[in-house]
DNA sequence: CGACAGATTGATCCGTCTCAAGCGTGGTGG
DNA sequence: CCACCACGCTTGAGACGGATCAATCTGTCG
């Protein structure tokens, strides 16, 4: 499904940029707006107390998020230099009574977002370290909004930020990616800049339950 | 919010009735029903291979699910004898169009569930095995439709379902239940019974960031 | 060119998983 | 009614993956 531009025209309407880092909406605030990605990159996450973070998604262009009725559960920061469009809550609802499409896309949206998750979980609970990184790296691969050429992929987030999208500390991913290296898999081409080879390129279309949630390693393409 | 008798009630609906284990649907699966929790328990689950099996949610009395517009993501499984009531995914996003009140309840449901996800997963990445298990217990005294009398906690669901919804092996879950229990903070009662301690009881109102997102387990109230 | 946050590397420790063996309980059939 | 079986839960010993602490390196930006 494409978003059409016109989504949501009968509601007025406006645009944000927020700076890499900036705060967008933290836990607890009201639910007044709500978004979508023009152009950037938007991570929603749960902040901890002593720096512990998680990460619940990265999102981009065409991606709505922050259309929750009751407060915010979770905050969302701008990755990188972002640009939002927004709508009150309220007004949308609104439309939605005469345009009842505008509500159920917005029902599709959070279904998927909810499977989207879900299988986060289940990755972070059974996978890995370096299965891990697979699997979001193959994820990468078939995402819109995200400059890639013939191979080449540079993240707009930090390895930090990856990390803690993984459950990861950042020393186990910088050592599970020295592995996914010398196996092949990939090739680190500056700070966020990545070369996927071939064979890495193939898993986008491949399972994930071949790539497998699996106790133990086993599932490893390379071994 | 409580959930009318009538919700959905231009819809055609009707009951169906599940036994323990049996599945309502698999992930892959066409959505053409969705559903709401008349008595009994619900999981959602994604089944890895090898029997890693990740539960996302446990429903009950009132909770809906299955509204996805799209192919299951997830799938869903009586934990126990459940009575369920169905409509066509159809003709409710039809009535929709007379009265958006019902769509908006919808994504109400669906944004409430993906806060809860995301804070469950920041939870299984990020707490200690005991730390996971008082956050999921006091949860559980603050739900409805779960048969509890004056402290003490009957679960409806296997350890082994507890523990793949808290991403531990089901040893750990035995000995962290053990810790928990020479601490004083919960009592077993039977195979399924919990006995919770006043103490416990009070963590149902205080805030999980000071049950805490730590990396180490230096949140325990009892430590 | 210098500086600093981010990233890597190294050494060590700890929590949880794994395998394996006991234990209890509830259910079934003789 | 009791013996038996099966399954879920518990307990024990051992191994391992990832976290932690600390030092160094890198590249990105002022």
């Amino acid at each position: 499904m494409t978003l059409e531009e016109d989504m949501f025209g009968g509601a007025p309407n406006w645009v944000v940029r927020h700076s890499a880092g900036q705060v967008v909406f933290d836990e607890g605030d009201p639910a007044t707006m709500m978004y979508r990605v023009e152009s950037g990159c938007i991570r929603l996450q749960v902040n901890g107390t002593e720096g512990a973070r998680q990460i619940i998604s990265f999102l981009f262009k065409g991606d709505l998020f922050g259309y929750g009725v009751e407060d915010r559960k979770i905050s969302a920061e701008a990755v990188t230099e972002t640009v939002l469009r927004c709508w009150k809550i309220s007004s949308v609802l609104t439309l939605g009574t005469r345009t009842p499409e505008v509500l159920i896309s917005l029902i599709k949206a959070a279904d998927h977002r909810v499977g989207e998750i879900a299988h986060h979980l289940a990755n972070v609970a059974h996978l890995s370290a370096t299965d891990r990184i697979r699997w979001f790296l193959s994820g990468l691969v078939s995402c819109h909004g995200l400059p890639k050429s013939n191979g080449r992929l540079d993240l707009p987030m930090s390895k930090r930020d990856v990390a803690d999208y993984l459950g990861l500390s950042a020393e186990t991913l910088s050592r599970a990616l020295n592995d996914l290296e010398t196996d092949g898999f990939v090739q680190r081409d500056g700070k966020r800049g990545f070369r996927l080879q071939g064979q890495s390129l193939e898993l986008k279309v491949r399972s994930e339950a071949e790539l497998g949630l699996r106790r133990d390693g086993s599932a490893s393409p390379s071994k």
